[in-house]
DNA sequence: CAGAAAAGATGCGTGCACGCAAGTTTGCGT
DNA sequence: ACGCAAACTTGCGTGCACGCATCTTTTCTG
């Protein structure tokens, strides 16, 4: 049940009753899971209260999420993976593609809510909640192959595959570049008056992607 | 313990006795992990069931492991991970780079020993056991961005990084593929004669990497 | 409209997985 | 040779994380 199997086919039948209520069910986990760590700290937050807070038993929280962590990033990236994938479908077809998909991350990244940029330092402070901030980037993989598959041709379909998987393994080391440059465990524990420049992190995302860029090129256009 | 920071440096004073008693209690636990589950079947053997093989606690085995799995498959994988990168920094440097990576990542996924064949069966057939599995190729990463920023060039150590892990994630989709073709739990589990036509793998790695040869071939030579 | 099938919720039991503290072993410097 | 520091081992307690069985709810079909 927590592996989302995304579909390019975005023209669907409107959700029943039971899928409404799943999704239901997620966001008052993962709301619940930010809302408790942000006010009694990462560490004083058992799944038993966040279960408790949305209104579902222990394991049902375990239907949803595989980790307490899980639940406190969720909210965090709250679908973020399926945006990147409409953003790069979006951009005109004459656009370069390493240059869409680089847009399309840099904009998903930095169009931060106050309240992101909040559980974001909540995150830096936890070595656990730092990777599965970081695991979240696989949920890239998925909806960005399905929009370069139709984008490079269904015949390409393994090349899309392994690109996207680059792409979000790219967006994974700008972040783990970003988080340490914001203070590891050791140095960012306990801190006071840390701030997350936000500024910095656009041109970590670019850097990691433009060794890909040649790579997308030449699927573009083979006959090069 | 288990985050182990690979050096490009292989010169170094012989280990001492600790490092000697580290390196024999993880092999000790891998061995055993390994030989308990063939026996037993994957269901039949317990953390508690290792670490008593191993002579060791169940809490040091966890110092070593962080999952029944993940013992099970370093029976498996034992340092291929280096073996990938030694092979790379082996060849010479006017090879073709993206070449050499893909033919060191052939060699070392089929060179394969009699006693790895009937480990690779028993993990087809369970999930936890193939999660793991491919968890193992984030491994490839840290031994062969050392390689290839010694290649490239340290000023291209994000270049580097992004490749090798690009690497890694290529390697990790052609054994998904590889691996679903010889049978999911579904249809492999409890199956009999099935056997994993290794002669199959090479095409499918070579064909992950193939759309990040690019990619090297421009990190290779800028000036291009 | 009613019954069957599918999917979700939950309790229970079991096996972890990890932090902490205390004890032991190894390495290093004098 | 000895003392101290670092690293490792281990017991203990706690909080999971998951498989299984059972019950409930939603969807689908005739």
């Amino acid at each position: 049940m927590r592996s989302h199997l995304w579909k390019a086919d975005t023209v669907s039948p409107p959700p029943g009753l039971r899928e409404r209520k799943k999704q239901a069910t997620r966001e008052a986990l993962r709301e619940a899971a930010l809302r408790l760590a942000v006010e009694r700290g990462p560490d004083g937050v058992r799944v038993e209260d966040i279960a408790e807070a949305a209104g579902v038993s222990p394991r049902t929280y375990n239907n949803y999420f595989a980790s307490r962590e899980q639940a406190i990033v969720a909210a965090v990236t709250a679908d973020r993976e399926t945006r990147i994938a409409a953003a790069v479908a979006a951009r005109p077809t004459e656009v370069r593609l390493a240059d869409a998909v680089t847009e399309a991350v840099v904009e998903q990244y930095t169009n931060t809510r106050e309240h992101e940029r909040e559980a974001l330092l909540l995150i830096t402070t936890r070595t656990a909640l730092r990777e599965a901030f970081l695991d979240t980037t696989t949920g890239i993989e998925a909806p960005l192959t399905a929009v370069l598959a139709e984008r490079l041709g269904d015949t390409e379909a393994r090349t899309a595959r392994v690109l996207a998987a680059s792409v979000a393994t790219a967006v994974r080391i700008a972040l783990d570049e970003w988080l340490q440059g914001t203070g590891t465990d050791a140095a960012g524990a306990g801190a006071t008056g840390l701030l997350i420049p936000s500024g910095a992190l656009p041109d970590l995302l670019r850097g990691a992607l433009a060794p890909l860029a040649p790579a997308f090129d030449a699927a573009e256009n083979p006959s090069r």
